[in-house]
DNA sequence: TAGATTGTTAATCGATTAACAATC
DNA sequence: TAGATTGTTAATCGATTAACAATC
């Protein structure tokens, strides 16, 4: 379909263009120019325009985008209209809130199983779940269609749980653990969440001269 | 002191850097060239002697890196050995689990206070710390040192909440909100978390043909 | 000293921006 | 039709990679 392999770079706006339009749609705005995106979203005319037509011309000269249609494609491109069942591995508090404070469905996403190894944990409930023993976890993938696993667990147990899943064919990681999943799966599909990183990057910013200004060349 | 401003690029990929110097430091390793770093890191040796240089000579010629050494300058570049104290605002789910979930005291951060606006939330301890009123945020930000925020609350809170803070000299701000402080605050120093937009990204990945090796061109 | 590996300059590559013809 | 704004090509910019002289 695509012509060519679309950039990281661009992959990585997507989901901005998506809420930017969301919540244009939710305001009732019907259409919109590039320019006019480009302002409230702090970035080119040119790259948005760029961006959009690696996927097809969304929009039509002399008129701009219907922002419900834009909106409705790029979630398209998204496969957020595809349901998929996700598992979650590991409930303590990171597992628990990413869970219960992120709306899933909104995504495409269905939450069908909750695991941990503590036998504290295990039976309790989790939105509408019960917490079964990682042990089973082998089982519950063979008996159920599982598209994606989000690990809120540590590195060890993580590269653990990557091999059960991987062999029942799960290839799809939303991986909150420091294990490199890559590194040992070059094919599977990960997104890796390093929130002590995005700490460790404010920390760097927030004490440096926030002064664009001041361009002492010496 | 330093002669150019490093690119944004250089930035993101420090926080690797030192958690990689960081393991092998706790592996027990106590040099390395470019080149083996490289391989374990999955980027190029160029690049790694390019980062580094951004901040100086950290290397010996013929040698390579004293991991010990190189992990604690990078340590410094990111400020972390200095003691900043953090606040947070909305302790829902997500807000106990960062808080409970993360060592801060690893990056110099200390959380100082704890705020809510729910009356059945307000008084619960969190860590150590008793969930204050948020309408007591000024009061106390004027009255203690803060030095960032962390905000785990809905993006309209987060606008009212900000204006506070930052009136209050409080300029960093660690945002899991979808509120856009450099909109408003162009000089303040923002870190964004959008899980979202990282579910996204996974979302359109994990339904992509992930064959490299087919490359056809029609 | 010879070997290894950095620091740094030059070459390449890719991503962003600018420009403008196409077209609604 | 005239005006607006896209889609797309060309120009620019920045980041990555390669190469190699400096040096431990």
């Amino acid at each position: 379909m695509q012509g060519k392999t679309i950039s990281q770079s661009v992959i990585r706006r997507l989901p901005r263009y998506y809420r930017f339009l969301e919540e244009l749609h939710r305001e009732g705005m019907e259409k919109i120019s590039s320019r006019e995106l480009s302002e409230r979203m702090r970035l080119t005319a040119s790259q948005i325009r760029q961006d959009l037509n690696c996927f097809g011309g969304f929009g039509q000269q002399g008129y701009g985008y219907n922002i419900s249609e834009l909106k409705d494609k790029i979630g398209t491109i998204l496969h957020l209209d595809e349901k998929r069942n996700v598992i979650l591995i590991g409930v303590g508090n990171l597992g628990r809130a990413i869970s219960e404070h992120l709306d899933f469905s909104r995504f495409g996403f269905e939450l069908t199983g909750v695991f941990d190894r503590e036998p504290s944990i295990i039976g309790r409930k989790i939105l509408n779940l019960s917490v079964r023993d990682v042990a089973t976890l082998r089982e519950f993938c063979t008996e159920n269609r599982v598209d994606m696993a989000i690990l809120c667990i540590p590195r060890t147990g993580a590269q653990e749980v990557v091999k059960t899943l991987y062999a029942c064919g799960v290839h799809a990681f939303w991986n909150y653990s420091h294990y490199d999943i890559l590194a040992d799966y070059p094919d599977a599909a990960v997104e890796n969440v390093h929130l002590t990183d995005s700490l460790m990057t404010l920390s760097y910013s927030m004490n440096e001269e926030l002064c664009p200004t001041s361009g002492s060349n010496e």
